[in-house]
DNA sequence: ACAAAAATGTTGTTTTTTGTTGTTTTTTCA
DNA sequence: TGAAAAAACAACAAAAAACAACATTTTTGT
C-alpha cells in the first residue's frame, strides 16, 4: 500500500498513475483484456501462478485506483463495461425522478425555449415534456434530442461531437460554441451534489463548463435533483446558490439548506403539497 | 442478500446500488447480449454450468437493479424498451427492412468504422448493430446515435445542428463540415429511388449533398433499399451506379437493373439464398 | 552483506453463494 | 375445464469465496 503513496516522485502525467502499479497488477489487467473484460479470481490465480489471496490483494489495489471493479467471485475491467452505467442510473430512484420531472414539466408551457443537459433526471424531464407542443429545445444529450425531436412540432438543436460512451452527451469546445448561439427561457440542469457550504456541485469538469455556459444564456435556471444529492459534496462547484432560480426535488430539504436557499432567493419545489 | 443492503453506503449515491453484482451476474448479462437480448433460464443454466435455481437467484438481483426483466421461462435485457420508432415510415415494410438490416449488419465486424445516414432503413441497420462491439459510428441521425451510443464500447460521432422535425436528422453546412472530418470503412446510405437509367436518386437536396460527402470519405459504399424503391425515379441523382460497391435489398431485382449493376461492378445482396 | 520493508503463501475463520429436495404456482394441451 | 408438465419458489446443508493473522520469502536501500 505504502508504495502507492509515494506521491513525491510522481510526475503526475496520466501514465504515471498506472505505472506505479506492481507488475502483477499489469499482468492482471492484461489478462482481463485478453479475457474480454472480466475474469474469476480462481482463473487469475491459476494463470499467474500465484495464490488467490495474492490476486485479491492486487485486485484491491487496482480497485482503489479505479481501473477495475471487484465483484463476488471475480473482477471486471471498468472501461470494458459493455452495459452503460447510464442505463443503470436511469433506474435508480426512478419514481422520484419521474415525480421531479413532472414538476419541472408543469413549469414549462407550449412554445417555450429551454436547454436540457445530460443526466438521468433531465432524461426524465424530456419524457415528461413529450406532450408539450412547439418547444424550442437546445441540448447536448442524444437521449433528450431523441425523445423530443420528431414530435409535436418541436424544434430541437443538438450539439455535435463525440458522444460520451457512458451517457451519450456531447461536450468539448465545439459543443460549447454551439450552445453559445442560443438564448433560452429556461435552463434545466443536473447536479452531482448540493451542499450548504458550497452550493451546487458536479463530479465532472466538462459538465460544469458546459452547464455554466447554458446558465449564462438562460433567463430562468432550474436545478432538478433528487433528495439523495443533498448534503453531499462534489469536487467541482457549478454555481453559488444565488445564481439559481428554482430547485426541484422530491423531499423537503434539510433546514440549513432551506435557509440558505431562502436567503439566496431560490424557490424550492419539493414535491410535497404545500397549502 | 445482506451485501446488497450494506447500510453504511445506504445514503444511496446513485452508483452504490448497482455496483455490487456477482461475477455470475456479469456472465448472465454477457450471455444475454450474445443471445440478442433474451434467453431462457434453462439455457442460461446450461451455458453457465450452474443450476436453474442459481440463475433465478442472480436474475432476481439483476431485476432489482433494473437491468433485466424477468418473464416466465426466461429473461430479457431491459434496454430493448422504449425503442419507439418515431415515424410511420418505420412501420412500412418493416419486416423487409429488418431483413435488409440484418444482411448489412453481417457485413460489419466488431471494431469497424461506418457512416449511417438518416432514413428508416438505416434506423433498422442501427438496431441490427446493437450487439456489435467497439464500432466507430458517424451519423447525422439522432435516432442512429441514440441507438448505438452508450453501448458496447462504441464511439459515436454525431453531427450538430437543428434536427429536422420529420426524421431527426442534422443537415446543413455545419453538419457537412463535421462529416468531412472522418474517413470510415463503410458508408451505409438510403435512397429514394433506384432506376436503370439514372442510378440512385433522392427526393431531398440536403440529403443528397450530405450523402455525397459521406460517400467520398468511405471505402465501401453500401446502399440499403427495399424493393419498393426499384424502378422509380427521384428528382435528384445521388450517384452513378459505378460509384457504389454494394446494394442490399430484399428481393431479386429486375433484369435490366441487374445487368446495370453487374456492368458497374456492384454487388447485389437480395436476401435470397443463392447457392 | 545486512537490516528493513514489502510481498507472498499458509492456515483457520467468517461470510456468501450454490445445489438439493420438496412444495407451490403457472402454463400447456387435450 | 382439468390433468400433466414446466417453471418458480422456499429452506437447509454443502461448497466456494472472502477475509484476517502470522510465517516465510523476496526485494530494497545503505
Amino acid at each position: 500500500m505504502a508504495n502507492r503513496m509515494t506521491a513525491l516522485t510522481a510526475t503526475a502525467t496520466d501514465e504515471a498513475d498506472t505505472q506505479r502499479n506492481t507488475h502483477r497488477e499489469l499482468e492482471i489487467l492484461a489478462q482481463l483484456r485478453l479475457s474480454g473484460g472480466s475474469c474469476r479470481v480462481r482463473f487469475l490465480a491459476d494463470r499467474l501462478q500465484v495464490s488467490e489471496q495474492t490476486v485479491r490483494r492486487n485486485v484491491r489495489g487496482l480497485e482503489i485506483s479505479g481501473l477495475i471493479r471487484k465483484v463476488h467471485g471475480g473482477v471486471q475491467l471498468v472501461d470494458a463495461m459493455t452495459e452503460a452505467p447510464f442505463h443503470q442510473r436511469m433506474n435508480v430512484n426512478a419514481s422520484h425522478k419521474k415525480a421531479i420531472a413532472a414538476r419541472v414539466a408543469d413549469m414549462i408551457s407550449d412554445g417555450d425555449s429551454l436547454f436540457l443537459d445530460v443526466g438521468s433526471t433531465t432524461a426524465y424531464v424530456a419524457m415528461a415534456l413529450k406532450n408539450h407542443q412547439n418547444l424550442f429545445v437546445v441540448t447536448n444529450s442524444v437521449g433528450v434530442a431523441h425523445t423530443l425531436s420528431t414530435r409535436n412540432n418541436n424544434r430541437v438543436f443538438m450539439a455535435a461531437g463525440e458522444l460520451r460512451p457512458h451517457d451519450g452527451g456531447a461536450f468539448g469546445d465545439r459543443a460549447i460554441d454551439f450552445i453559445k448561439q442560443f438564448n433560452t427561457q429556461y435552463a434545466i440542469l443536473s447536479v452531482g451534489a448540493i451542499n450548504a457550504e458550497a452550493g451546487f456541485m458536479l463530479h465532472d469538469l466538462q459538465e460544469a463548463t458546459l452547464s455554466r455556459v447554458a446558465m449564462s444564456r438562460a433567463q430562468t435556471k432550474i436545478i432538478a435533483a433528487d433528495s439523495s444529492k443533498f448534503g453531499h459534496r462534489g469536487p467541482i462547484q457549478l454555481a453559488e446558490c444565488n445564481s439559481i432560480d428554482i430547485v426541484v426535488t422530491d423531499q423537503p430539504v434539510d433546514n440549513n439548506i432551506a435557509t440558505l436557499m431562502n436567503d439566496s432567493d431560490v424557490d424550492v419545489v419539493d414535491g410535497v403539497m404545500n397549502a
